[in-house]
DNA sequence: TTAAAGTCAATAGA
DNA sequence: TCTATTGACTTTAA
């Protein structure tokens, strides 16, 4: 990002100006996908920002993003989530046109944002977009134009599709039909995307409780176990540390928002919430949040904190037996012989489901649970020092911060709201309304921060492994 | 080099 | 047709 020779007050102002700039024009890119184009941080140009800036564009997004202040990223899409419901307004349209990205990428987005203090500059960039967005009057009139727009087009070529039948445009169209009515001219030009049966997760999971960082050799025989291969393990792995940390983020966004009581939701944030929350599990296995007015430890119940209870040696789970079963079935994998599967330490106790050892294996994990939650602590103080001037740019946060620092330190630092600049930047990323009350469910955020800590633990261990002098910062 | 972060895009389900 | 999920890939950061 370019840095800003501008002293923070006038990039408070110039941003200001900008974003309240009500928008005229808005060149459509004509197309959604403006990824690629992977600016230099440092370009000035602003025709490297294809997607419509709702505002004057005598900034780059690049530079937009480096001097915005601190958003509160749960309240802008929570906002978001309204404004596209209430107005029948798909992710879709939405993505590719406002933010330049896809209807997963979007719904992601929307239904996990991770705090302000997390994102990398890249990663802000599609919270500063909404914000914008949603600070423009018109913006629903013009994302309505680009529907009308779409469906215009759509009518259109379907028409002279139809009036010309033999080609139904496209080059692009081709290759899918040759791939469809010829499976053998070109080997899949796309490999099957590989679904994990729900065992495999599930041996997976147990996995990552033992060893959130395997070893190649761990993995290695991971993959061979469940016939995998071992980017797909790898991938998994990736995958699913990361989820669990979005995961963890919300949940602590959630404690914090409800923790200070907000009853003034919205219905429509309300019930997105509730969506979600009931949804359980958005990483697969990891829960969004558990069970959603506090059912303990249900079969939705959540599923880290299960796993990790599981893997603790408890009880065979129903559940995970059936899995077993399954994957025993399903799978010719020729398991290995009946050892640990694990190279992991002392205990080696996972065990992945495997024909010659049904039983449930041991499961250690469970004192996790009671460790203390310092897992993320970590930023709040750091991103609390990085909180600027700029900064107090919602009311909603400004009203809710100090309790929200209070009770959730790690959450998202959260400025306190209080200089005129901040006050002129209430009103430019203010936020309408309270966070939304949700009741807490402490003891499911505990078993995530504790499975984070384990997480954690083994950084450590791996760090001190290699004798690094660190300091240490938690 | 490795892990994290950010996305894409295929799919499933509503 | 829309949204959510998730394996894989790309980029970024350390």
């Amino acid at each position: 990002a370019p840095e800003s020779p501008m002293s923070s007050s006038e990039s408070v102002k110039s941003l200001t100006e900008l974003v309240q700039q009500p928008c005229p024009t808005i060149e459509m890119s004509k197309d959604g996908k403006s990824q690629e184009s992977s600016e230099p941080p440092a370009s000035e140009s602003q025709s490297t920002t294809p997607l419509p800036l709702s505002g004057h564009s005598a900034l780059s997004i690049q530079e937009l993003v480096a001097m915005s202040p601190e958003l509160d990223t749960y309240g802008i899409t929570k906002r978001v989530k309204e404004v596209l419901t209430d107005n029948n307004l798909g992710q879709r349209l939405f993505g590719e046109t406002i933010l330049g990205l896809t209807q997963g990428s979007v719904s992601d987005l929307l239904a996990r944002p991770k705090p302000w203090h997390k994102l990398s500059l890249k990663g802000r960039e599609p919270f500063v977009r909404m914000q914008l967005w949603l600070n423009d009057p018109n913006n629903v009139e013009k994302l309505m134009d680009m529907k009308r727009m779409e469906k215009k087009a759509y009518m259109k070529r379907r028409h002279s599709s139809v009036s010309d039948s033999q080609s139904c445009e496209s080059s692009s169209a081709g290759i899918d039909y040759s791939q469809g009515a010829s499976p053998q001219p070109q080997h899949q030009l796309k490999k099957p995307r590989v679904v994990l049966a729900p065992e495999e997760k599930e041996a997976l999971k147990r996995a990552y409780q033992q060893k959130p960082y395997p070893s190649p050799k761990t993995i290695e025989e991971l993959a061979t176990q469940l016939n995998l291969k071992t980017s797909t393990v790898i991938n998994w792995f990736h995958n699913y540390r990361s989820r669990i940390r979005r995961e963890l983020f919300i949940e602590e966004i959630q404690a914090g928002s409800q923790s200070q009581a907000g009853s003034s939701d919205s219905p429509s944030a309300r019930s997105s919430r509730a969506a979600h929350g009931s949804e359980g599990d958005s990483c697969d296995g990891v829960d969004a949040e558990g069970p959603p007015e506090g059912k303990p430890s249900g079969p939705e119940a959540d599923e880290l904190s299960s796993a990790a209870a599981k893997s603790q040696g408890g009880p065979a789970e129903p559940a995970f037996e059936a899995g077993e079963e399954a994957l025993r079935g399903a799978r010719p994998s020729e398991r290995a012989e009946p050892e640990s599967l694990e190279d992991t330490d002392d205990e080696g106790r996972l065990r992945a489901p495997r024909q010659s050892s049904p039983p449930a294996p041991p499961r250690p994990g469970d004192a996790l649970e009671t460790l203390p939650n310092s897992a993320t602590e970590g930023d709040a103080s750091t991103s609390a020092a990085s909180t600027s001037v700029l900064t107090g740019e919602s009311s909603y946060k400004s009203k809710e911060s100090s309790e929200k620092i209070s009770s959730v330190p790690s959450t998202s630092s959260t400025p306190a709201a209080g200089s005129q600049k901040a006050n002129s930047l209430q009103s430019l990323f203010g936020f309408s309304e309270a966070a939304s009350s949700r009741n807490t469910r402490d003891s499911s955020l505990r078993k995530k921060k504790a499975a984070n800590l384990n997480n954690i633990i083994h950084r450590l261990e791996k760090a001190a492994s290699r004798e690094e002098a660190v300091e240490w910062e938690f």
